[in-house]
RNA sequence: GGCUCGUUGGUCAAGCGGUUAAGACACCGGCCUCUCACGCCGGUAACACCAGUUCGAUUCUGGUACGAGUCACCA
């Protein structure tokens, strides 16, 4: 066991962002694969976005994708006190200060951008004042000190040296007005008394990580080993990127699993997002082989774009790999729901196996079954096996009686009997089976052959559509 | 706008001074075939730009351009 801790720190928002996600399984990993400790932490101090049930969320992904979180999850709502008690520490120490200006001096701060700022208005206020306005109930917020001079530097591991002017760094709110502690000071907090070794988290965070460092500093305590991770983009039709987001399609981790994709091909995918692991090409991984072939030096700096079509290929071919009871467990309810009871459901999903990519694409490639859709006779033209509505019209006129005859209604005894007729009239078995299937499945791309379709459809059906592709055709 | 980070084919991405610059998705051909899909075989396509260091730069340094992030009583 090693002293690796990570954390996962999400605020309940009611939906699991797949960037989050995958901040979540890049800090899993940063200590499993070391076989360190990783916990999860609550982090719900905003009081006017929490959303009903959100935690259940986050608490069912992560049981999902196979992210185990260590102990009890911490919860920040309920640790006010001990952040206040920090708080006033580093008031006592210098390092904070109360600040009593209201929200409108503030806004009148901000310049055309709407890009605030603080003038340290509060700053040197004298002990007198400040004990007449605490004293008068006048609402306050704790803000950090922050040094006027110098620089502020640290060593992120993906990142490297981070260095950034004191001057840029503004006196960051750490309490707030309804006592409730920032993100900014609960986390520093929260990460040094957890005892969380390694800080993980998106690059969004790279900039302002010299503000917790000084905190780190202020308070004498060590500063974690920070490991920034690159930002998840979208594309839109334009081709511009952008941090991912809702007009880029679905991106909470829940919205493709109601689509139908396999929270372990989201987790493949999106592990290879960012990271790749070294000396091999392996792409496709358990959570187990992710643990023990992750390292951070294959993290990488620069943006990833979040590609839907390669999503949809490691679907697909997780799919492709499900066992036939698995595969039918999922595939067979949706099925069911919309076809009639003479459909062969069972043999439409192994049609189906090899040809969708989520299970939500089901719905949309069975048109052609609960319904007899509206076609044209030049569907029956086929260049490659020289078909014409007219020499189709022949064929299933010929085939009606031999099919009407056939008892065992399979693929294989089809095919046979189809066979034999083409052979005996000296036509092309592809030509035969155009036209039946055209007759049968009433469009030109079909999910299997003649045969096949026949099968699912089961032999009245089948006979019935050739019927009425019979009198279609006078 | 200030600051910070980034830049290898359309996308993910290997490479860590000397390579015909991997591999995957997508795309395009071919084979297989009862159409499609699966499978198999093959193909198109990239080091942003300019200087410098060096015998030699995709790899190191600087600048430019472009992109992104950040500058909240949100996390």
């Amino acid at each position: 066991m090693s002293n690796v801790v990570t954390r996962f720190a999400p605020s309940p928002t009611g939906f699991m962002h797949i960037g989050n996600l995958r901040t979540a399984l890049y800090s899993y990993l940063v200590s499993k694969s070391q076989g360190g400790k990783f916990i999860l932490r609550i982090e719900d101090t905003d009081q006017v976005r929490l959303v009903e049930g959100a935690t259940d969320v986050i608490l069912d992904t992560l049981k999902m994708t196979g992210i185990e979180y260590d102990g009890e999850p911490y919860v920040q709502s309920e640790r006010l006190s001990i952040y206040k008690e920090y708080a006033e520490k580093l008031i006592a120490g210098g390092n904070a200060y109360y600040c009593f200006c209201t929200q409108q001096r503030l806004d009148s701060l901000r310049d055309e951008n709407g890009i605030g700022g603080y003038d340290g208005h509060c700053r040197n206020l004298s002990k007198d004042e400040i004990e007449k306005n605490l004293a008068e109930g006048v609402p306050y917020v704790i803000r950090q000190k922050m040094p006027d001079e110098g620089k502020t530097s640290y060593t992120d591991v993906v990142y490297g040296e981070v260095e950034i002017d004191n001057s840029e760094l503004r006196d960051q709110i750490l309490i707030k007005a309804d006592g409730f502690p920032t993100y900014n000071f609960c986390h520093v907090v929260d990460d040094y008394l957890m005892g969380v070794t390694h800080v993980v988290r998106g690059n969004e965070y790279l900039t302002s990580t010299p503000k917790y460092c000084l905190l780190y500093d202020a308070f004498g305590w060590e500063r974690p080993t920070y490991v920034h991770l690159p930002l998840l983009m979208g594309k839109d039709e334009n081709g511009n990127v952008s941090k991912l987001s809702k007009r880029h399609g679905a991106v909470s981790f829940q919205d493709l699993v109601n689509d139908g994709y396999l929270p372990e091909a989201i987790v493949n995918y999106i592990a290879l997002l960012g990271w790749c692991p070294k000396d091999s090409n392996q792409e496709f991984f358990t959570m187990d082989e992710l643990k023990s072939a992750f390292s951070i030096d294959g993290l990488s700096k620069s943006p990833a774009v979040f590609d839907y079509e390669k999503l949809k290929w490691f679907n697909a071919e997780y799919i492709k790999k499900m066992p036939d009871d698995k595969y039918e467990e999922k595939a067979l309810p949706i099925l069911d729901e919309f076809c009639e009871n003479y459909i062969n459901t069972k043999k439409l999903a192994s049609l189906l196996h090899t040809r969708i990519s989520y299970f939500g694409e089901i719905r949309k490639s069975i048109d052609f079954v609960t319904s007899r859709l509206e076609m044209d006779s030049s569907f029956y033209t086929n260049k490659k096996n020289k078909t014409t509505p007219e020499n189709c019209k022949e064929v299933l006129v010929d085939c009606l009686p031999i099919l009407e005859a056939v008892e065992n209604w399979d693929n294989d005894t089809l095919f046979a009997v189809l066979k034999e007729y083409s052979a005996s009239k000296e036509k092309k078995a592809g030509a035969v089976m155009w036209a039946v299937r055209i007759a049968v499945g009433r469009q030109i791309i079909t999910p299997g052959g003649a045969t096949e379709l026949m099968e699912v459809f089961g032999k009245a059906e089948s006979i019935a559509r050739i019927k009425q592709a019979v009198e279609e055709l006078e």
